[in-house]
DNA sequence: ATTATAATGTGAAGAAAATCACAAAATATG
DNA sequence: CATATTTTGTGATTTTCTTCACATTATAAT
């Protein structure tokens, strides 16, 4: 059945992506051990959270010895199947299509996106590394590239049409940024960005945190009027 | 004290953007009223959580009734401070940045990107409906439009100075596209957003899904053979 | 007007996640 | 080599989140 797929990263998981990033960074910088409050104090999480995460995904370090960089950034390769390549398509070449095909971050991590796809005749003869194709030959380019993953960068009216024609297909995961929840069999993986949603939770919690700032005032006014 | 500021948004809270996208779609269909397991079964949660997610952010319905969605929507409005215009600046007009400067749906939620600043003079001619500007001109639009909230779209090098330099300037809350974990101050909101992370995140759901699925064709198969 | 029905709202129970706390192990020190 | 120190890894505890279950209330039916 076409449903609702509800699918939320966990937060173990996305720690172990800011993990990996402080990481590289320390690498970057020489460092070649680091202990769990050294990722903690990097990361703003706790020690103790470093450390259950890393049991979570079956990673061990040594016993006062800490972590080797090096050996951490391998296994956080394999939990990520970083080994091997992964190739991609991209359908809808608007402006936020066009960047995404651009996004030179997604080669350097072995993130391959293989062709892209816009009904636009127009937008077919965009000239770019990325061959822009007419969607009447997804099914050609997903069989011979074995593309398993899509990215989904068209309006939001057509959107769940093309998540439909991507499943027929064989995708099995979606990263999908039109502004449109999308309906698909539970087996395939949906993450919905929506872009807009993350920029309005900056502004919730700017305000909450306005307001707790002022709560926190008077607080400390209510005291002061003790002495 | 600069330090990572942990920020996560709550899982209620992005349920709650979901029920919305929700309403509005529905309103669209000319439907005025919803039960908690209609927006349950069009979101993939359960009825019971819509109703506590709603009971968290003080919103109540009519029993029997179900809740007027004209009334919801006014609600999630106030919520997300919706009714006031929100004034932004967007910093990097690479291939993101100028993508999300022209992404229409910031202004039909009324986040208005008033002004973007590129260190490349450039690209400071571009010409668009929002004015791309030299860095040095930032203290000056910030304060004529009271800018508090800051989209970072540069290259991982300068994201941190560049966040440094908006911190001092006033801004209370930076959406950070960015793949560099920022460090300000705890008062400021710094949601990262990495694509590559959410494109990671579904190849490894992906994969978990398909080694899930072998494990239970390998059930079925035990299953098969006891007969 | 009375009764039946269907939905909400919320304490209670259960599950999941985070924190605590300490034994075990590895390294350093004398 | 023995002892002290430091860090991991994980049960136990606490906290947070989700689900359950039902009293309450609004609407519909008779």
């Amino acid at each position: 059945m076409k449903k609702i797929t509800k699918y939320v990263i966990k937060n173990s998981l996305k720690r172990i992506f800011l993990y990996r990033a402080c990481l590289v960074r320390l690498k970057m910088m020489g460092v070649e051990k680091v202990f769990s409050y050294t990722l903690a104090n990097e990361t703003g999480v706790t020690s103790d959270q470093v450390r259950k995460d890393f049991s979570e995904f079956g990673i061990r370090g040594n016993k006062r010895g800490g972590y080797e960089i090096d050996e951490l950034l391998g296994k956080m390769e394999k939990i990520f199947h970083r080994n091997k390549d992964h190739n991609i398509v991209l359908i809808g070449m608007g402006n936020l299509g066009l960047a995404l095909s651009k996004y030179q971050r997604f080669v350097q991590r072995n993130m391959n996106i293989v062709a892209t796809f816009d009904i636009d005749p127009f937008k077919q003869k965009i000239r770019s590394d990325i061959p822009v194709y007419s969607p009447d030959r997804m099914k050609e380019i997903i069989d011979r590239f074995r593309v398993r993953i899509a990215i989904i960068a068209v309006p939001e009216v057509s959107a769940q049409e093309v998540c439909d024609d991507l499943v027929r297909l064989g995708i099995k995961g979606i990263i999908n940024f039109a502004p449109q929840l999308l309906k698909a069999p539970p087996e395939v993986i949906v993450n919905n960005v929506n872009l807009c949603d993350e920029l309005e939770s900056v502004i919730y919690y700017v305000h909450k945190q306005i307001k707790a700032d002022g709560q926190k005032n008077i607080e400390l006014l209510y005291r002061d009027m003790k002495y």
